[in-house]
DNA sequence: CGCTAACAGTTGATTTTGTAACCAACAAGG
DNA sequence: CCTTGTTGGTTACAAAATCAACTGTTAGCG
């Protein structure tokens, strides 16, 4: 009863990378919702499609890992905002190619210039070699179990 | 209009953060809502209880950055459940002090337990070194800019 | 072909979150 | 004391996420 209880959560890795990713991703979400009304599956579509061009929303959702339903909701919303187009296959006629608009295409370059300087700012708290290896350990653990739920 | 687009997203750390952490968070989320019933914010709530003792809710709130709303709502469900107790402040009857029940003491101590191996098994991926480090970034993000809305 | 299974994407019902307004209780100054 | 402002916490309503079931289309195979 009188145990000692030297768990630490500030030293959980799942919680930590919780607190961080919030708070990282606080100032460039008012950015992209106050500027764009967008949400956030909203703007990584938008990123998807100006950085890889013409792509559906399966293709997004699987490279993204965001769950189908939420592409279909956020390209629903792009779509209505004149973001970007789609365009049935006419080779398989299930598919919709997506693509950037204009405006689209406009937004997203704004929005990237912003990234830039931000994740520039984020990362200026640490030597670069330090920086490197934060993202390399973060993209280790952001894609091991690989393989999870495809179904 | 032909400008070569070298965005990397993979890269943006916000994204990257987010990513990891969704990632991280999966297998213990699926440990702590099937065998409690719990929800994200109700597990960091039993959490904080059991490390630190009595707590009001705001405290919690403060120390995990929760919002009140949340903390209100988690503590309502966990004290539905009978993980804990409240007892209003005799010195000040607007404050709650929050207590585990046995029940709740015996989920936390579970829980710590699950914590604590899958914490080992995410950090085992790397040397003790980077481990470290990694998580002095973490703190380092997750609390810059501490000054922010606690209006 | 015609049947069944799988796939791309959408929709609806339920749950969870977020935002704002709210209710006590307290604190401090007049 | 009584007003005004603040604080701890809850509630109501709207926005969003989740999960399951659904539509339309293609693929495989007897």
């Amino acid at each position: 009863m009188d145990e000692k209880d030297d768990f630490d959560l500030q030293e959980f890795l799942p919680y930590l990378l919780n607190q961080a990713a919030e708070e990282s991703s606080l100032a460039f979400q008012q950015i992209y919702k106050r500027r764009y009304g967008m949400l956030r599956t909203e703007w990584r579509v938008l990123f998807h499609l100006g950085i890889y061009g013409a792509l559906t929303a399966g293709e997004i959702g699987a490279r993204a890992r965001i769950h189908k339903t939420k592409v279909s909701r956020a390209v629903a919303r792009l779509e209505a905002r004149r973001f970007l187009t789609r365009t049935t296959d006419t080779a398989d006629r299930r598919r919709e190619t997506l693509r950037l608009t204009a405006q689209g295409e406009a937004a997203y370059r704004d929005l990237r210039a912003v990234a830039r300087d931000y994740d520039a700012r984020l990362v200026a708290e640490f030597p670069a070699e330090e920086a490197a290896l934060l993202r390399r350990m973060l993209r280790r653990l952001a894609t091991s179990e690989e393989a999870r739920d495809t179904a």
